[in-house]
DNA sequence: TGGGTCACGGTTTTT
DNA sequence: CCGTGACCCA
């Protein structure tokens, strides 16, 4: 039976399925069959005699735990085995904390905050500085293990002062209220199994082997961890492409890939370079576009299918022509029998898609745009949320904070400061406050019209609590009743979508308790915290979406707009040209069967009109012949100007690497000549 | 308290 | 251009 499962993989595949002990690095080049190896891999140690309950996988996103699951069962037959665990670095990280988060001294009836929540505290903690930029700043200590005290000792400019002082801030308040951010689910289990050796060590002990999923994705803080989890072996085995790493803005160590086999002794390195999707031609011109970064652990894809069509460059005026263009090929493609479900649309600026999207409106054509606004990030869903958190748990003053006046009920800001530093002051929750007042003190804080107020709303919050612990379905339907929270969109401008959403949300929960009759609602309240609607793609239109959200992803036809310098690459103060190439490859290995990429010569941005350039990716990439400006470049050999005429009026016709240098190949009169890089500079 | 107006700023975003 | 947030007045 084990032999049986490897039966359809390749020879390189095989051979990562069948080593057991010692590090191993799979360099799996996009289209390669990646989640088939690891899937057959956890599927083989198993059939092999593995204890599944030693094996451990760790994805980025819940899609793909969930589509290695499904697959790494199917694999093992109906053979009823204990399953063995897959999910996210953060799901596993949460099971973590609700069994040792005790060890820091803290309940383990946390509740997850997201990125939203975050801003709002920073907001509430410091108004100068702008809260995103904060928080990135927090989440890039965090994840580089780096307390509040350190940062401020460390930080000399003013504002690392400040950005510190409110990490410190920051951090007591998530402690006092009982929250958890996202990198919290990382950084705990890290500070605990840091603390504690032997539970490092047990834990070690029961995970054998340890498989993690898009590797050029981790950051500092979880490659510490997996040290910490493969502290009593070194059976770990990772899976990423050097090549798509695209986080890199986002804290993501590429050096973590990079570094791999120095990391661990004696790594196996097994390349996965047969692609499997895309046809030669596609291929071509991704390797030609790659091969120009300079740090890379260097593979090629190698194609397995035909040569296929040449990928098509379009060259528009605006983005109106680029529009019509792509909408007259998709309509023709559909008439052709092609179904839109097959056809995306990528770009690298998500404003792109306005365009776009008014194009296919007119044109009536169904689209499903990817990203944009998410389900639970919907005010009134967060408002439901800040609710059932506060039920379950009453030191959430940020959750209270949100619901205090919603539905309206004359509470005010000012009402909600005296309340906040009444709370600072009595070491209490505003729960609790409004709880253990008599309505006399409580008066004495914030009125005696907002103390009766607050004193009914508080009954009818503990209310909730008592029926929910009787019954979660009859506390789903006084929710309703006791707070008429639908009531509040009736006749407001999109109130009908607002309501429509939070019977969504309710169908959402009594789902899931139906499906999870046992669980209590914080269980629900974590699950959809570590949710994202990646599944979003329900409709049957054409799809479009970022490059970065595109990723892992596949379509038989692929259009790629705005390929302008300036947008793609994008260039700005944090940007990086090879991480921005490495978008390109993303992008261009996406495609199954057609590629077609779009280039205009002005766009209308931020509520102005502006020329562009075409991409250095399409000449790169040897998509279109580059030509060189006559006036701005020249050709030096050791300092000197050689043929700078002839140089000048030639065309590059192609580009390729030769060590860390590129030649281009430059047609001039109908002569070829190949010249290198360095001896071409600009004026 | 909350609705209205104006100024500002604006990549990508698995959890 | 278009959404967010600060600020002002009823």
């Amino acid at each position: 039976m084990s032999e049986n499962i490897l039966k359809t993989l390749n020879e390189s595949q095989v051979e990562a399925v069948r080593h057991i002990d010692g590090a191993m690095l799979i360099l799996a080049g996009a289209g390669s069959g990646k989640t088939k190896t690891i899937t057959t891999r956890v599927a083989y140690l198993i059939s092999i005699g593995i204890d599944p309950a030693s094996i451990l996988t760790l994805t980025f996103t819940n899609k793909a735990a969930r589509e290695m699951y499904s697959r790494a069962v199917s694999l093992l037959g109906n053979k009823a085995i204990y399953p063995p665990l897959l999910c996210t670095f953060h799901k596993f990280g949460l099971l973590f904390l609700k069994f040792h988060i005790s060890l820091l001294n803290r309940k383990n009836n946390f509740v997850i905050i997201d990125s939203d929540d975050k801003k709002k505290i920073i907001k509430n903690i410091e108004k100068e500085l702008t809260s995103s930029m904060v928080s990135a700043e927090i989440s890039r200590y965090k994840n580089s293990l780096i307390t509040p005290e350190v940062a401020k000792s460390a930080a000399e400019q003013k504002v690392y002062k400040q950005i510190a002082d409110i990490y410190e801030k920051y951090e007591n308040y998530l402690l006092e209220n009982n929250l958890v951010d996202f990198d919290d689910l990382l950084l705990l289990p890290y500070k605990i199994l840091e603390q504690n050796h032997d539970l490092a060590y047990k834990i070690s002990n029961k995970y054998q082997y340890i498989m993690v999923d898009e590797y050029q994705d981790t950051n500092e803080l979880q490659y510490k961890l997996l040290q910490k989890l493969c502290c009593n072996h070194q059976n770990l085995c990772v899976v990423g492409d050097d090549d798509q790493s695209i986080y890199g803005w986002r804290g993501a160590a590429i050096k973590n890939i990079l570094c791999f086999s120095e990391q661990f002794e004696n790594t196996k390195v097994i390349k996965l370079e047969e692609n499997y999707r895309s046809t030669d031609t596609i291929l071509k011109h991704a390797n030609l576009l790659i091969e120009h970064n300079r740090d890379r652990l260097g593979k090629t894809l190698k194609g397995t299918r035909c040569e296929g069509k040449s990928v098509r460059v379009y060259e528009s005026m605006d983005e109106n022509e680029e529009t019509r263009k792509l909408i007259s090929d998709i309509k023709s493609l559909i008439s052709q029998g092609v179904s839109p479900k097959d056809i995306a649309i990528l770009f690298r600026v998500n404003a792109l898609s306005r365009s776009l999207e008014e194009g296919f409106n007119k044109a009536g054509l169904g689209y499903n745009l990817v990203g944009g606004i998410k389900f639970y990030e919907r005010s009134e869903i967060k408002d439901l949320i800040a609710y059932f958190r506060v039920i379950t748990n009453a030191n959430d003053n940020f959750s209270f904070k949100r619901i205090i006046n919603k539905p309206k009920r004359g509470i005010g800001k000012t009402t909600i400061d005296k309340l906040d530093l009444e709370s600072i002051e009595q070491k209490k929750s505003i729960y609790n406050i409004i709880n253990d007042s008599t309505p006399a003190e409580l008066s004495g804080i914030v009125g005696q019209k907002n103390a009766r107020t607050l004193k009914v709303f508080l009954a009818s919050v503990m209310d909730l609590q008592d029926i929910l612990k009787d019954s979660k379905m009859r506390f789903l339907d006084l929710f309703e009743e006791t707070f008429d929270f639908k009531e509040q969109y009736h006749g407001i401008p999109d109130g009908y979508d607002k309501i429509a959403n939070i019977d969504e949300f309710y169908g959402y929960i009594r789902d899931f308790f139906i499906q999870n009759p046992d669980a209590k609602l914080d269980e629900f309240l974590a699950n959809i915290a570590l949710e994202s609607e990646q599944d979003n793609l329900d409709n049957d239109g054409v799809s479009m979406m970022s490059i970065h959200a595109s990723k892992g992803l596949e379509y038989k036809h692929i259009f790629i707009i705005g390929m302008e310098e300036g947008f793609f690459p994008l260039i700005g103060d944090g940007s990086d040209i090879e991480e921005e190439r490495r978008l390109g490859y993303v992008a261009f290995t996406r495609a199954i069967d057609e590629l077609t990429v779009s280039y205009v010569h002005s766009r209308f941005y931020k509520g102005r009109r502006t020329d562009l350039q075409k991409s250095r990716f399409l000449t790169e990439s040897g998509l279109i012949e580059g030509s060189l400006n006559i006036e701005k470049t020249a050709a030096y050999k050791n300092g000197d100007l050689i043929k700078h005429k002839i140089f000048g009026m030639g065309r590059v016709i192609g580009v390729q690497r030769v060590g860390k240098e590129l030649k281009l190949t430059i047609n001039f009169g109908g002569s070829k000549k190949d010249i290198l890089s360095s001896f071409v500079e600009k004026i």
